[in-house]
RNA sequence: AAAGUAAAUCGCCUUAUCGAUUCUAAUUUUAGAGUAGGAAAGUCCGAACACCAUAGUGCAAUCAUAGUGGUUAACAGCCACCAGUCGCAAGGCUAGGAAAAGUGCAACAGAAAGUAUGUACAGGUAAUGCUGUAGUGAAAUCAGGUAAACUCUAUGUGGUGCAAUGCCAUGUAAACUAACGUUUGAGCGUGCACGCGCGAUUGUUAGAGGGUAGGCAGCUAAAGUUUGCUGGUAACAGUAAACGCAGAUAAAUGAUAAGGGUAUUUUGUUCUUGUUAUGAAGAGAUUCUAAAACAAGUUCAGAAUAAACAGAAUUCGGCUUAUAGAUUUGCUUAAAUA
RNA sequence: GACAAGGUGGCUGAAUGGUUAAGGCGACGGAUUGCAAAUCCGUUAUCUAUGAGUUCGAAUCUCAUCCUUGUCU
């Protein structure tokens, strides 16, 4: 697995989205919450991420777009520490929980930690 | 100088590494090219385009506009001029038609706010609110004010919006139940009238229910952008050349690092100017100098900090609002300061 | 994205362009009570989203801005 992150490991489908959020378990280091479910997909990817800001916390649409393209960042960066071993497929959301704004290190810092307790808690559960 | 005023431009840049997305090649993972704004925002006007079976008319209502002329595909925009108003001025602002067509409204105060009528003082008369002043009020005897009150005049105006609309996929579903309607006309474009015909094999309304929430087209070359020339006071028009300029859909246009430029603060430093004697002259008033100190400006170097408003979503033309900082040009200056 | 509706004290909510704006629920103080509740009396608060305009006068009319809510397939 490789630092890309394209059209197909995008979490599009709104059916897909629904269901996660109704059946998915989450994770919440703050500021970052991950939501996460086990599936299948047609398609051949193992992972399908999107991401998400509130309106209500952060007003405009620069703000939000800003903490968005620094969340796939981080995300883009870090999959293939955690994720190169592992076969299940899985469909995230990470949700973005502070009202403040933020820099790529702090982020990529948090996105670190939410990943190995998602990694402790997912084997934990096989053995 | 400073202050003001009008207009225009820019809105950090470069490189490397790792990515996102569209297109084009080859072809199955490579290469090349493109990739956010002046407001992309608000959704306030005007259009294009699409649908409302086809294609129309009149009236009314509604809504909009409102000096004159020009400009434009169109506009409530823009330009020029006139008028009013603010400013010393440059210049800014103006929903700037009609109150002698009619209806209405005017609290409190005041005698009286149109059905008019009368207090005090003065003047005047045969006599009288007949005349003036005072008093109330935004407005007072003359009529006026108010149309961002109704209204009148002139001009214009069908509705819905790309979540429009068409196709594909999915679903027993153009299915089921009830009411209304059957050529004597329900409905078909929201009020009335006319006109036109369509019309039971797919009418209208309501109920209950099934499916989808996906894909493709619409979708980006356009009333296009830049520069020059010609016409016009100008908005703008004509013409020639060059350019080919985003297309995402839980939302692409990014992340990191290094270097550079700009601004502010601060440290050291170069130079200039000013102030101060504790120095010097003198009997003294006072005068001269300025090593050192302080203040202001300035040269160079270093460090730290900061960099606005804001993100396309069918597309154009405007308007409105937000915007750190930088640059350029035209014009004005009454009073006050140097 | 496209299109609509609204904003009045802490909450709810009325108003013809005319006295810094009705009422209710609250809150506070007093009366009542042995103490409370209920009841009665009084008080409170920068209340018309913000900024302009029209008017003698604006919560009300007009324009702009801000915020909130709703509709669509």
């Amino acid at each position: 697995m490789s630092f890309k992150y394209n059209k197909k490991d995008k979490l599009k489908s709104k059916k897909l989205i629904d269901k996660l959020f109704n059946e998915g378990k989450a994770i919440t280091v703050y500021p970052l919450r991950l939501v996460y479910l086990k599936t299948d997909f047609d398609d051949g990817s193992t992972l399908k991420t999107g991401v998400s800001v509130s309106k209500k916390l952060h007003k405009t649409a620069v703000a939000r777009n800003r903490i968005k393209r620094l969340l796939r960042e981080a995300y883009r960066l870090n999959k293939p520490l955690y994720f190169n071993n592992s076969s299940t497929s899985y469909a995230f959301m990470i949700l973005y929980l502070s009202k403040d704004g933020t820099t790529f290190d702090a982020l990529n810092d948090s996105m670190k930690r939410v990943f190995k307790k998602f990694v402790d808690k997912t084997s934990d559960s096989l053995n």
